[in-house]
RNA sequence: GGUGCCAUAGCUCAGUUGGUAGAGCAACGGACUGAAAAUCCGUGUGUCCCCGGUUCGAUUCCUGGUGGCACCA
């Protein structure tokens, strides 16, 4: 059986991945795997700069749009999706790829991910309220009496996972740290990891730019369309959040679009943060079409 | 042209009764296992406009420039 390849295109927000991915979509015949935590939902397309109907035309797309805001979604179930679609594309092709920002999907599919149980509302809700009403202290405390070992390496300060290891602790009945195994998951496919980056300067300019096309867009009128679910996961998002303050009246919508520009360029820092340690990654201008062609074309011919 | 005020971090500005300086915003660095476009942690990056003078020492005081603003012509 010949080799199937997965090739796994990354890049900060606004480098230009949607772009390049068609191109080399076309170029190997490789449908193309989305893997953008808020592009997921159909409902928020000018924010999250979805492909247009004419690119997603282009090449085959999976997992774009496919879950509505409403929806529980969380990397586990796209981890079991994206190996789902995966499977199904590699009967009739020999790569595919992987095109998205959102560095833990991307690498809970490249390397997996632990199993943990769906959070269950009812206690979510009743460790929200404890957090609120008794501060973080307290969930430390029960932390530090569930799992020691975790409590040593958690930061203490970030209430987000302290939080959601107290609740896989009572969940489970076990200890978080023992559900923590760090899998590194065998997958029936090689990958190929390719980044697209630019000089910080031109990449924040792309974005800045890039925030003013979705304004002329109507990414307003999306976000107020949308305003009643904003409580919704989904919508914690750059580009939402600020317009939903500006609807608020807390803050100008001038103050806004300011905002989501600079909120981008600190996404786009963390995501170079997360992948500056992943040795994997070839790194190419967005612009070097030719030579990133080229690359995939020796690594998933001869290795 | 005259008079007055101002010139300090990328921006807006504090400040130093003379001992080379600090806020906000921006920026920069890092962490990361089901909320991840989330969440959290850390960092002042500086010819104090220029040339002289006074002084042990000048970003600070003084002469003179240059640039900006205001008012008067």
């Amino acid at each position: 059986m010949t080799s199937k390849y997965l090739v796994v295109l990354i890049g900060p927000t606004g480098v230009g991945k949607t772009s390049a991915s068609l191109a080399i979509s076309k170029h190997f015949d490789a449908p193309i795997v989305s893997c953008d935590s808020r592009q997921f939902f159909r409902e928020m397309r000018i924010g999250t700069a979805a492909p247009t109907l004419e690119q997603l035309a282009t090449a085959p797309h999976h997992l774009v749009g496919h879950k509505s805001i409403v929806e529980r979604y969380s990397c586990g179930m796209f981890e079991m999706e994206a190996l789902g679609v995966l499977e199904n594309l590699y009967q009739s092709h020999s790569t595919a790829m992987l095109v998205g920002g959102s560095m833990l999907y991307i690498d809970a599919v490249c390397n997996g991910i632990d199993d943990f149980p769906t959070p269950d509302p009812e206690l979510r809700k009743a460790l929200e309220k404890q957090l609120k009403d008794e501060g973080i202290e307290s969930l430390r405390a029960q932390l530090k009496l569930l799992d020691p070992e975790h409590y040593d390496k958690v930061d203490l300060k970030n209430s987000q996972r302290v939080l959601k290891a107290v609740e896989v602790c009572l969940q489970t009945g076990k200890p978080y740290s023992s559900l923590r195994t760090n899998p590194q998951k065998q997958r029936p496919f090689k990958i190929v990891k390719v980044g697209l980056n630019l000089p910080r300067e031109e990449l924040y300019e792309r974005i800045n730019l890039r925030v003013d096309q979705m304004i002329a867009e109507g990414l307003i009128e999306e976000a107020k369309s949308l305003y009643p679910h904003r409580h919704h996961n989904a919508l914690k998002t750059v580009g939402y959040r600020e317009i939903f303050d500006y609807i608020d009246g807390k803050i100008s919508l001038e103050k806004a679009i300011e905002l989501i520009k600079r909120n981008s360029r600190h996404y786009a820092k963390r995501q170079l943060t997360w992948w500056a340690r992943d040795k994997e990654i070839e790194w190419f201008s967005p612009d070097e079409v030719g030579k990133t062609l080229e690359y995939i074309e020796a690594k998933t011919r001869f290795s």
